[in-house]
DNA sequence: TCCAATTGATTAAGCGATTTATCAAAGAGG
DNA sequence: CCTCTTTGATAAATCGCTTAATCAATTGGA
């Protein structure tokens, strides 16, 4: 079928090993070869069209070249979450430039960890876990396979590594945006339970509201859940109260849950920035294509992926990464709905 | 370091070639294991927490059990083209019940085909091309290396595989719905030159305009490139056109270039569906978070995906698909922007 | 009763690489 | 001139699994 290492070897007249090792660039004391006998190999891999074959590779070396990529809904690419998909493509673009391969599992956060049982699987150097529950049974399974991993919004605990954003921070310059503009009933509309970021961007968002002088109240804060039925079932709630009650801006959790309020708010036959104001977190390219456009929370996300690949590629390759659980900046990117801007802006 | 075939034969007291047959149930003339035997093997696999070498069984086997799934951009989770997130959802859900794992590759539409050397990789069973162009390095690379590979979204041509959906019918019942509604002037935000959707879907939007009795005039027909940017360019020049020539209903070849489009309509001052009516292509979650919603010609994503699926597993696994080239069903989603409902419907 | 077929299992040969141990020849140093 | 090191290369073991070849012990049919 394929050609082989062994025909090769017949071909320019020399061992398997040798062949190997001029391939390879391999210089150990054991294994040399001459310039000579090396462009002949070259010649007579060339001429056979040789390519190695990565799982013979990989079973005598005991390392693929791939790494695993677990995110955490199979929709993760669609109607989940944004995040997922901006990320995916950072890390696949590291991935690439440093010449490995990328595995892709999803449902990582099926509370049955139905989809974790492939990626037990000893094909992968290492894998990569992209918003993991806090008590995914996957951190245990790659720990008794002995599989490094390394998150991306994990919960910082020593002894792992994980790509995390400031979240604190994000949650902060998000309300304290909104404060700025004069709103004082600023509503937030949280991420789900169990998801690492929700309760810093929470606190985030009380500590503006103290900054600002504000009332902590909570009855302003309710669980959307990260998604965008969330955001607009909680939107028309809070739009339902009455009107000294009810509030003038909504900080969300997220892009999608941001849209899912502004549709509750159109709906509700109010103007955004107008009558509500809005700002979500991500600030992935859906953000740009919501009408008003969406004052968001941005992450560096592209690079989030690059770094954890970088990271685990350390890992794998036994080098030890300089900041185990580095914490990424936020920034604000001001659009039109929150009312700051000139109406009409674009992107 | 992690258990081995060998060490269950030894803890079972039989061999590995018993041990092989056990695990993975096979049953030839040449080996054959007793009840009793594969219960003192299970049991011994079970006490050492044995788990399968994939690696080792591919060498072994030549077969991976491993699909590759090549994507025509590096962005196309993200802002490139939202069909590619749908399909590769159903794609990977009919991969897993098929207990199949997936490759990722993107940039297949790169024209100098770099990420494509990659793909090159004996490690994968067979391939699925999402988009190919015409002219893709890719196909060449398959079969050289006897990788068999299903297309979805490419042209029909005898002798290959291709999951496709009926464009040319997409276009016409797009564009019969503009004219039923009263539109005379309607124009087609096509995709780019070299995509194999493009000709059909304006085929099918001449089609209509002639089955309408309207006249098929080519200066309504733009390039958009199927992105954003140019569904919002195309559009600018569009409404810049004076009143009588100017188009009153626009068919874009592709939601977000629709989306593009309405960003331009809105800018410019006029109303969706009121001044100008839209309707996209895909069908995608993206089409019911436009504001108004977009109608759309629905293709059955998730089903192409899984049917590509299906269809790479039968050839890699030796049987004969029942039909090399299906062509699935388009239907028209009716949402806001085309004036057909009232204003205010939801998804 | 005897020979053929079946059952249950083992041994060993791959699969296609990497890598260690080994060795011959040549060059260096005293 | 002899030993020591370096250079260049090979043979063979190994990675963990599958499977063809082989064989002993039963079973069954005529």
């Amino acid at each position: 079928m394929a050609v082989t290492i062994k025909e090769v070897a017949k071909l320019a007249n020399t061992s398997t090993a040798a062949v190997s090792a001029a391939l390879n660039g391999t210089r150990s004391k054991s294994i040399r070869v001459s310039e000579a006998t090396r462009e002949r190999i070259y010649a007579a891999a060339a001429q056979l069209g040789y390519l190695s074959n990565p799982v013979a590779r990989s079973l005598a070396t005991g390392k693929s070249k791939v790494l695993g990529l677990m995110l955490p809904y199979v929709e993760a690419f669609t109607d989940h979450n944004p995040f997922c998909a901006q990320v995916t493509n950072g890390i696949m673009s590291e991935m690439v430039r440093r010449h490995y391969n990328l595995m892709l599992y999803t449902g990582g956060a099926a509370a049955d960890g139905s989809h974790a049982a492939t990626l037990v699987d000893s094909r992968v150097d290492g894998v990569i876990l992209v918003m993991p529950p806090a008590d995914s049974p996957l951190f245990l399974k790659c720990e008794s396979r002995h599989i490094p991993y390394v998150s991306i919004l994990r919960e910082q605990l020593e002894g792992t590594w994980s790509v995390n954003a400031d979240d604190l921070e994000g949650g902060r310059i998000a309300t304290a945006h909104l404060a700025s503009m004069g709103h004082t009933r600023i509503a937030h509309l949280k991420g789900g339970e169990g998801i690492t970021t929700t309760a810093p961007r929470l606190a985030g968002y009380r500590r503006a509201l103290m900054e600002a002088s504000l009332p902590v109240d909570n009855t302003l804060v309710f669980d959307a859940g990260f998604d965008w039925r969330g955001g607009y079932h909680v939107a028309q709630k809070m739009l339902a109260m009455p009107k000294p009650n009810r509030p003038t801006a909504f900080f969300a959790a997220n892009d999608l849950c941001a849209e899912g309020a502004m549709r509750a708010i159109r709906e509700a036959g109010m103007s955004i920035p107008n009558d509500i104001a809005i700002v979500g977190y991500d600030d992935t390219w859906f953000a740009t294509m919501t009408q008003p456009t969406l004052t968001s929370v941005r992450m560096p996300i592209d690079e989030m992926g690059a770094l954890a690949v970088q990271m685990l590629v350390d890992r794998v390759e036994g080098r030890i990464p300089a900041d185990p659980l580095p914490v990424l900046p936020v920034s604000l990117t001001v659009r039109a709905s929150c009312g700051s801007l000139q109406p009409q802006m674009s992107s």
